[in-house]
RNA sequence: GUGGCUGUAGCUCAGUGGUAGAGUCCCGGAUUGUGAUUCCGGUUGUCGUGGGUUCAAUCCCCAUCAGCCACCCCA
């Protein structure tokens, strides 16, 4: 038993008592990004390292602490496995010059990795699906991304998640507001916490989400980046509202809401919700207008977000998802009937019907069982005496009806309209 | 990275300082060609791992690994 291998911890395998849930989440999901027009993108999982830390930010937790990096030895490049899809999916468009055709809708879906202390809803190999509009400016596309959302949660059956929006303001308003932040805690420097002090000349704006209720009152105090907002940002920020508003999708304003990615500017948003005990955030986003040009590209605004499927699925726990089970379960015994067994599955599934062929042998009695586990509408029951006449005998598991026996021929068609 | 709780059969869990049980699942039979119900019988564990205390440890102590919850952080 010691000398079993165990998965590496925080990262989970998915089961197949519960890889179906996950089926069903993906099939949803590809329906509904097909019905906005965001095409799929698919990057490697391992990227150079300075890639995230020049797209993320040198000071952000997930760089600083939470990224799985690695030297190849074979060369010695320094590797990172991917923390977040965006800066993957902006370097792919840059390499590839896909702006060049024009504005991009993509979206992307895969394992992301980060270092943190496993709890619920937080793993180290954790799986997001990311959204991103690339080369558009308005924020039509923002109030695009967030209603389409919306209409994911009701399309999955999810309720009780909120919309709270906010805005960071040009990256030239959010350097000066930073800069006042800095100074007003500077003031306060002995009434804040160590976290507070710790973040105060790092990363301030991260100390205004803090939920320490100590730190309230400074915060009470704290200047407002609403003033320092420059006026195209606060009419983009109004634009999103009145889209939103229109389109009937409620929202909170959450000037306090922070990103914890370096690159967003203007929008940021999130859904939330309070199901998941302390990692409520299933979904969130936001405007990265100046990322592009970061990364060396032509400037170009652009607007996405991710949203963590361990999460989503979480909240799904209570909806019945129907397990998937094949049509037909062939029991066979004989070797006359054995040989006929293999020319009927065959048969069946010709006929668009799947169907699993007993394997193992044993008795009538032990192969109807593992018929009825299977989960299959209909066992199909194949004797020497069956196989003589080249009929098949057919016994509904689901319902109450009577068996019946008729030839191969047949067979398919009446499953069929069953 | 910090703190708290937990780890016994495949699963859900009881239990005791003298090397373990229930339900469920699985297998077989009652019904030798028929599941799901009922009845009968049976298998299952280095009691997470390593060390210590003890005549004796699944139980007490330490370490470690893993899970859960919270902080932190984030999707």
């Amino acid at each position: 038993m010691s000398s079993l291998i165990q998965a590496i911890r925080g990262m989970n395998d998915i089961l197949p008592d519960e890889s179906h849930r996950w089926e069903f989440f993906e099939d949803a999901v590809r329906a509904w990004l097909a019905g906005y027009g965001y095409r799929n993108i698919r990057t490697p999982i391992v990227e150079q390292t300075d890639l995230f830390t020049r797209s993320i930010g040198a000071v952000t937790d997930i760089v600083e602490k939470e990224m799985y990096t690695f030297v190849d030895h074979l060369n010695g490049d320094s590797l990172t496995l991917r923390p977040e899809g965006t800066a993957s999916c902006v370097r792919a468009v840059l390499e590839h010059n896909l702006l060049y055709a024009g504005p991009q809708r993509l979206y992307y879906y895969g394992p992301m990795f980060r270092h943190e202390r496993p709890q619920k809803g937080r793993y180290r190999q954790f799986h997001q699906v990311g959204v991103e509009a690339l080369g558009y400016a308005d924020a039509d596309i923002d109030a695009e991304l967030i209603i389409m959302c919306a209409r994911l949660w009701r399309q999955l059956g999810i309720s009780g998640v909120r919309l709270e929006i906010g805005t960071l303001g040009s990256t030239e308003a959010r350097a000066i507001y930073r800069a006042r932040l800095i100074k007003y805690f500077e003031q306060h420097q002995d009434d804040l916490d160590e976290d507070a002090r710790r973040r105060m000349h790092s990363n301030p704006l991260r100390i205004l989400d803090s939920k320490n209720p100590l730190m309230r009152e400074i915060l009470a105090g704290a200047p407002r980046l609403l003033d320092d907002l420059d006026e195209d940002s606060l009419k983009h920020f109004e634009a999103l509202q009145r889209l939103l508003h229109d389109q009937g999708v409620d929202f909170e304003i959450n000037l306090q809401l922070v990103r914890g990615l370096d690159y967003y500017n203007r929008t940021v948003f999130e859904w939330v919700t309070d199901k998941l005990g302390a990692q409520g955030t299933i979904c969130a986003g936001g405007r990265y207008d100046g990322l592009i040009a970061q990364m060396g590209g032509k400037s170009a605004p652009a607007c996405g977000f991710a949203m963590g499927i361990e999460r989503i699925l979480a909240l799904m726990a209570e909806n019945e998802i129907p397990k998937p089970a094949v049509d037909i379960y062939v029991v066979h015994q004989g070797e006359i009937a054995t040989s006929f067994s293999w020319k009927a599955v065959e048969w069946f599934r010709n006929e668009g019907l799947s169907a699993i062929l007993h394997c193992g042998g044993g008795s009538f009695k032990s192969q109807m069982k593992k018929a009825d586990a299977s989960g299959a509408r209909f066992a199909v029951i194949i004797g020497d005496d069956e196989a003589k006449e080249g009929e098949v005998s057919i016994k509904p598991l689901r319902e109450a009806a009577e068996q019946v026996r008729v030839g191969l021929a047949e067979a398919g068609s009446l499953l069929r309209r069953i």
